[in-house]
DNA sequence: CCATAACGAAACGATACGTTTCGTTATGGA
DNA sequence: TCCATAACGAAACGTATCGTTTCGTTATGG
């Protein structure tokens, strides 16, 4: 109760042969809470089936495993986060970046995504989850501006995956080793080094 | 025994009131083979002292935590890595990574490296023994080809910082992944543009 | 009206945590 | 030579989490 997710004192007992939405929502928001107090380290679904004041096995019928559970909570803060538009690329994606580690600060997500990719090395599957769902869904507006600097003639189709994993790898470097406040000034010109015309 | 690690079926017992160096090493020997029989999800302190016939007692006078252990198994491995001195830093680094990953690919070390990580995101006393000990030790030689490159007026040295962590993020994104092998044509081109001479 | 299914609670048997207790071993200073 | 000392492996400690099962309760929807 150290949030202000308190979660209801009343219990939230059976609404019949249907599963009970609220139940969903209160583990959600129990997750999240857990995640920012606690961090990856006390991420159990144990601790956040007691904070929901759900049975575990309502927690095990919405999600089947813990990274599902991680991709909901991260997806549940749904940022208004765009990448903008311009001719720009350096521009546009140290806008983009500036805002989203704004975003990883200010709310549990930052801490939901490096328990996301701890627990890819955990097991196989949460791996594959981060690899083909998550990854790809979160990177498809990004990867589209790099599709357009190549429209424009300014790098060349073969590079866009390679500066593709400069610009995540430089985020994740970062945010995997809690120094995003110290990253900060790096990440103009980090971009303008990521976005620089294709020579010859 | 599905390795070459086999530990003895005799007993080591006692040799005294001191520590036994025999004991440190079958246990360094039995994290090895564990993290790369199982990967980081294998890997507990249980698993690791059964298979090394060693009393959990022993591992934690050994080692602290199990960051201390993973950083020492990485560390024995003792890759006969060093990194290319030439005026050319874009070559340098390229060798360099090319090995690197061939070093990860073919010991438990890029196992390793992935539990250490994963250990990072569990504990913030993990995460400042990566962070202040581990990756200082490791990324020495590659600092000093940037300052170099420095001294070589190819690039400035306020960029220095920047450009070691798009080194870093790079190879943390496809290790992290599990993609080596696929990033593998990436590197060449990378390494080019982390090592592009600073305009202006 | 009643078969159905989700609910929270509690308990299951495993496994891992880090620590303690035990009997055994052999050192190295008195 | 003797003996306090400390590390050894083994086993057990109490606690926590895993994913599953069992239970009585609830209310739907055919």
């Amino acid at each position: 109760m150290t949030t202000g997710d308190a979660e209801p004192q009343t219990r939230r007992a059976s609404i019949g042969a249907r599963r009970n939405p609220a139940s969903q929502a209160a583990i959600l928001s129990a997750a999240r809470a857990v995640l920012a107090e606690e961090g990856y380290g006390g991420f159990s679904i144990d601790a956040v089936s007691r904070r929901a004041g759900a049975g575990k096995p309502t927690v095990y019928r919405w999600w089947k495993t813990r990274a599902d559970l991680l991709m909901d909570v991260y997806a549940a803060e749904k940022a208004a986060l765009t990448v903008p538009i311009t001719a720009d690329l350096a521009r546009d994606l140290t806008v983009y970046t500036e805002a989203l580690w704004d975003f990883w600060d200010e709310t549990p997500s930052g801490r939901t995504f490096r328990a996301l990719v701890a627990e890819a090395q955990d097991s196989p599957e949460a791996l594959d989850t981060l690899r083909d769902k998550f990854m790809p869904e979160r990177t498809r507006l990004l990867r589209e501006r790099f599709v357009k600097a190549v429209e424009r003639g300014q790098i060349v189709a073969a590079e866009i995956e390679m500066r593709l994993v400069l610009y995540l790898g430089f985020s994740w470097y970062y945010v995997l080793t809690d120094r995003l406040a110290e990253g900060r000034a790096a990440i103009a010109p980090a971009m303008r080094l990521i976005a620089a015309p294709s020579l010859r």
